[in-house]
DNA sequence: TCTCTCGACTAGAACGTTCTAGATCGACGA
DNA sequence: TCGTCGATCTAGAACGTTCTAGTCGAGAGA
């Protein structure tokens, strides 16, 4: 209760007008000041920046985007449950928030469904919405392409007006085996990803990055598949070769998740005597609780470079 | 490009005068047919329903919480990695919608503190901010409430001016024990926390629990921790004992972890011989991938409770 | 017939900001 | 002395909505 004025606690927060009549001013200038773009003297500036400060001014976003023409906000839609959705909306803050741009997050969730998640952004008024990996149809797709420029990560679509960037996925798997080669491993294995989306890619990815580091004749590459069961199947054929890998390369976290179940129940060490190492769209994740995270970042960028 | 009007792709969205003038009423009208209210005919209404819907009218929430005295505007923050943070934030999405509040979350990740995550949610203008599993200490927290109405989620706190809520622990203990019983599991271990936050609560709860059902005699309460460590050391114990269980209730997530792993390592049949069950806040992890989620809705109802 | 009430509708003022178009004033060159 | 210029500041109109205070008829009661 060290509040000066009697106002009550958190109720009617100060307005432009109420620090421009607390400093003599008029509104126009407070703004001026507020925004910090040329207009007032430096004396003046301080003066107001005081008084703003000392009553707590805090401005109103809603009344700001209302009145300029663009609102430089960039909504987002994500899976609350999707854990690399994660590290694409921290990037996207920062990505944002350094060209000047407010996000605007909304999430998808089992009871709260992508059309639900999209319409609170349009009313927002956001200048575009980027859908982190979304599984609305192309003719749903292309219906809310009309209403707002949309940008789509984690998938691919052919769907006219939609942008869309997807992850590195050849690049991705290349630094997971640069990693894991500079951590001192030389006989790699990949388990792959079968006809799963992007598996190609990150075979392709994998035998690059092998062959690069001249350790091709060492590497193998074993038929997996997206989930914990393919991943425990090529875990047992790799146990029963007669030379073991010391590390593993899996298409994603699930494949990844069966290896290590599998290698675990059969008394190998991990990552002891074989290093697993997941690999899914935007998070490289070594081991249950060690995890680098790289190519989000780059997802990120390029979500920002395609707004521009 | 089925637009009839020669308007540009999603420019220059539709507002109430133009639904009003094409419609030959006035904004005020369509104002209230737009919402829902009193005032208007069935006939008119049904008209002008029409037109906008024809027209792609989507409100502006901007300028309509800027007009509205109260917002009813939820401020949410929560930690993009913490996974069930998730759950919390999708019930709160029901619990809020359904009293005719909107949400605004704004993330908190490595790379953008709670501070700014906070000050976001005031330059929306939100009537209560309602902090996950904050990491702020009471100083911040006490001169933050003065700004806002606080509400602790996960997290206890005897700052003045902030509520707190947080999760049943007895209750939620008790759950689970309730659920392992329906499937027919009679010798239960509770591994509890020692000393840490909650630990007795939970204590308690299992032994409530298991009283309730009739199964004191059989139960078992052994020391554990919080961390995966103490998980595997009390899992260790439990296997030399004469009698082994067929469920074990873990202090938190991290702990049944370590219960789980060492228990596979041992040749254990996970869930077949033994069902691990972890606790963690709102989210019961019924092995890797089962899961369920209770308690987080309990959670939600609290919180909205408190903001009435 | 005169007033009253009631339902359907509207004019115009908010809300808090930014933007456009000046106003004011001292300095300076001619 | 006069105009001009730049720096500093201000008045007032937006932005799109909701709210307040009506207006306007039509039917009811006296």
């Amino acid at each position: 209760m060290t509040q000066p004025a009697g106002r009550r606690t958190g109720r009617a927060r100060p307005t432009l007008a109420d620090v421009a009549r607390e400093a003599g001013v008029s509104t126009a200038l407070v703004s001026i000041v507020m925004r910090g773009v040329p207009g007032a003297s430096d004396a003046t500036r301080a003066r107001v920046q005081a008084v703003a400060d000392g009553m707590g001014y805090v401005r109103d976003e809603r009344a700001r985007k209302l009145r300029q023409s663009n609102s430089r906000l960039i909504g987002v839609t994500f899976d609350l449950q999707a854990a690399f959705h994660g590290d694409l909306v921290e990037h996207l803050y920062g990505a944002a928030g350094a060209r000047g741009f407010d996000l605007a997050i909304s999430a998808v969730a089992p009871t709260r469904g992508e059309d639900v998640a999209i319409q609170a952004l349009l009313r927002e008024r956001c200048e575009v919405a980027v859908l982190l990996g979304s599984a609305l149809d192309d003719a749903v797709l292309a219906s809310t392409a009309q209403r707002v420029p949309l940008l789509l990560v984690a998938r691919r679509s052919e769907v006219d007006g939609v942008s869309s960037v997807h992850s590195d996925d050849a690049g991705g798997v290349g630094l997971a085996v640069d990693h894991l080669v500079s951590l001192g491993h030389r006989r790699l294995v990949h388990v792959d990803g079968a006809d799963a989306p992007g598996a190609d890619d990150r075979r392709r990815g994998f035998a690059l990055a092998v062959e690069r580091h001249g350790l091709t004749s060492q590497a193998q590459i074993v038929p997996g598949g997206p989930t914990e069961h393919d991943g425990s199947r090529a875990a047992e054929a790799l146990l029963d070769a007669p030379v073991r890998p010391t590390a593993v390369v899996a298409f994603n976290d699930r494949c990844a998740a069966g290896v290590l179940d599998l290698l675990v129940r059969r008394q190998v060490d991990v990552p002891g005597d074989v290093s697993v190492v997941g690999y899914d769209d935007s998070r490289l994740a070594v081991g249950p609780h060690a995890q680098m995270s790289t190519i989000s970042q780059n997802a990120a960028e390029m979500a920002e470079a395609a707004i521009d």
